[in-house]
DNA sequence: TCACATTTAATTGTTCGCAATTGAATGTAC
DNA sequence: GTACATTCAATTGCGAACAATTAAATGTGA
């Protein structure tokens, strides 16, 4: 007895892996959009500030490596981190293209008051921390043999 | 003999499963745009599209519900396919509150060159059918559980 | 040294994605 | 049958995301 021949449609939406991590994307987003509302960032704001907290004063293009974002990207969700005063924007005197950024006071303190974002996360997912550590790895490790392919 | 503290810190940024859901996205469209370009489609459109393949003349509203989308995002969106003549926009008279959305011919036609899509993907992504059809399984249950949560 | 390439951010323009609002059509309660 | 609520698409405004270009600083080779 054959199998649904939709089973097998390699256009049939549900088919695609691409779309399963494209709306998990989203669905993600949405969860995390009410808890970073009161951090006053936005997820990818977020995520910059998971960089600079982990080390700061570093160029744009370090934190664009970190997270496979560019500059046209960055430069103006960097505006608006230090229009928030989390950031502060300062040209390198040893090299004059880099623009370094740096934590402000408030920027740190942030850190605090985000320590409790991960687990509300963790308790929406409704999976044990080690069965996501081995999706992330699984993912992490798709991602990079898509991105080894781009640079082709 | 402690594990690296690292390994644990819930607020590092190699540690969270979101991160590597949303740059595993971004690494799927660098290497859908080469092959979207020839289509003339942007990715999301290309998902409008799969969805019409399957079937058309449907309301905006059962396109959004498939791909997670509201109004806000399909109405340019298919504006934008209908100006490139792949579908044509249409009030419903049972319901004129409802817009359908039918393939033009030029719509229909594009499947066939579509088709060859899925493979490019499938042998960018470096793996075996059933190990990614096990990790979208996996992907869809944790983006469903996350939409779950956020209904309520 | 001087021409040339490379690196780095910033800028411009197009397309998503979503919250919030609007307005018209439809459904429901009384 | 008239208020009232609901549904549906469109609109507005803001923040990504990225391609392509620009401009300045730095590095390199002859």
């Amino acid at each position: 007895m054959p199998r649904k021949l939709s089973a097998v449609d390699p256009l049939r939406l549900d088919n695609q892996i691409c779309f399963a991590v494209y709306s998990a994307t989203h669905a993600f987003n949405r969860v995390y959009k009410p808890l970073l509302d009161r951090l006053g960032l936005t997820y990818p704001q977020y995520l910059v500030m998971l960089v600079l907290w982990e080390r700061d004063d570093v160029p744009v293009k370090d934190i664009g490596e970190k997270l496979f974002l560019d500059s046209g990207t960055l430069t103006p969700l960097l505006k608006r981190l230090e229009a928030a005063h989390l950031v502060k924007r300062t040209r390198s005197s040893e090299d004059e293209r880099q623009v370094l950024i740096a934590l402000t006071p408030q920027g740190h303190a942030l850190k605090e008051k985000a320590r409790s974002v991960p687990q509300s996360i963790l308790a929406a997912s409704d999976c044990s921390v080690p069965e996501l550590v081995a999706m992330k790895d699984e993912i992490v490790a798709l991602r990079d043999r898509l991105n080894a392919v781009i640079g082709e």
